[in-house]
DNA sequence: ATGCGATATATTCAGGCAAACATAACGTTT
DNA sequence: AAACGTTATGTTTGCCTGAATATATCGCAT
């Protein structure tokens, strides 16, 4: 593991990140846990940041990406609309695409790239 | 003006940077104005930080992107070297082409995307 | 030999952002 | 109506990166 790319793609609304890498980890998480609070967990992240960044997400978009509810049985929880599904897949896909593009050019600057130094393995 | 992309490429060598848009500017200042310390001057940074940015970079390829001396009758220099300058051309284009990308998918975004809220105009 | 302007490096300082903490509000289920 | 777990917000703490500051070094020109 030498020379690795990374691709980091944001839409911008005005001052705030309407969408980015981080929101669409969190779509997925609270996708599968049901909730703001446990997809907060999952990501080992407070909730009032897993929170804020769904504020940010629903303010952007005509419709919301989350659809929260509180009280009820469970006390509430959070499950992603179809729109915010749809903009998820199509994120991933802009991501994959973008990947791809520096996964091609690669190879040009590794070739550059000073060689993996044999370090003294500190730590065990 | 929207919804925007934004695009943010990076090459990561071990733990550190080894190059990204931030030293692709301070490479094309540096060919420019012929020196760190000037190139610090037109982008507005400290002159530590683009000499650290220099440093990084030199240390994560096998030939130095920038050469620099110090003395003589300017008192010094810096050039970017051919090895500087075909990375950054090389990088240059792939942020390009990862650009087309965002562009060709951000019309699916902005279709979604909250309409411009009319605000009343702060300063002025 | 001396001065100059830029490189090279250590140390201190401060602002801003994110985490931590705290608490209110809510509404279904029993 | 009582209880529970979650959503929804405000307030404080702490840290950490980047800025500011200081200074040493270098080598050509005069």
């Amino acid at each position: 593991m030498s020379l690795r790319g990374h691709v980091r793609l944001r839409l911008l609304l005005d001052d705030d990140i309407a969408f980015g890498p981080g929101k669409a980890d969190l779509l997925e998480a609270i996708q599968r846990a049901g909730s703001i609070s446990a997809a907060a967990k999952v990501l080992d992240m407070s909730y009032r940041r897993a929170w804020m960044l769904v504020e940010t997400m629903n303010n952007c978009f005509e419709s919301p990406l989350v659809k929260s509810a509180k009280g009820g049985s469970g006390g509430g929880g959070a499950e992603v609309t179809p729109e915010g599904l749809a903009l998820l897949r199509e994120f991933r896909g802009m991501e994959r695409e973008a990947a791809q593009v520096v996964a091609a050019h690669l190879p040009a600057f590794a070739r550059q790239a000073r060689k993996p130094r044999r370090q003294a393995t500190a730590k065990s």
